[in-house]
DNA sequence: TTGAGGATTCTC
DNA sequence: AGAATCCTCAAA
């Protein structure tokens, strides 16, 4: 079933580690389940993109909850989030990495570059390439699905035990223990060695 | 108008 | 370890 709109109406670290085992869907017959997240928490995180208000760019997370919000980085990667909160609270939850469930020819064709499959969405980049998404998908409703993407529970709860830590790849705030995932999960990203 | 940096990935 | 690659935004 798919997830309600007030699933995703409270804090990003309260919703983040629900939305663990859960699945991202495309009308495609992409799916995958989600297994690794991070919380993003506007005007009280140094971290997020909305922290110094709304722009251009993240507009989108200051709007309703239960919307994709998507990003472009690095000059080529695209970034998932969930919006969650309420209006003009700039929060929401990346998705950092999932499994492949169910059209997974059609996510080996979107990403040439994983040898294997637990490269094909092992990490925020993987995961939005892998399903297709880009600019074009932001904004979308994950609850009414109109864009042909979803977020929904087949059931199966988060884990009761997951893995929390500090957030992946950011240079802000890198002591909140705002990640977590599927305790050895092989679809959850590598963290990057130290420099 | 400019430039520094980025919620990363891939290859060497 | 270094390259790829370009958008965004704050500052000038």
């Amino acid at each position: 079933m798919v997830l309600p709109r007030d699933f995703y109406r409270r804090h990003p670290a309260l919703v983040a580690p629900e939305l663990l085992n859960k699945l991202l869907v495309r009308a495609d017959g992409r799916a995958a389940r989600i297994v690794e997240v991070e919380a993003y928490a506007g005007h009280e995180d140094p971290a997020a993109h909305s922290f110094r208000g709304p722009t251009a760019r993240n507009a989108t997370m200051f709007g309703p909850p239960g919307h994709l919000y998507v990003y472009f980085t690095y000059g080529m990667h695209w970034g998932s989030n969930a919006v969650c909160g309420e209006v003009g609270e700039g929060v929401g939850v990346l998705l950092r990495a999932a499994e492949p469930v169910l059209g997974i020819e059609s996510m080996r064709a979107a990403r040439p570059a994983a040898r294997r499959d637990t490269d094909l969405a092992s990490g925020p980049g993987k995961l939005s390439q892998a399903f297709g998404i880009t600019r074009e998908l932001d904004g979308a409703d994950l609850v009414l699905g109109d864009r042909g993407i979803r977020i929904v529970s087949d059931g199966t709860p988060p884990p009761a035990d997951p893995v929390v830590g500090p957030r992946i790849g950011i240079s802000k705030a890198t002591d909140f223990p705002w990640r977590w995932h599927v305790p050895d999960h092989p679809h959850v990203s590598v963290r990057p060695r130290r420099p």
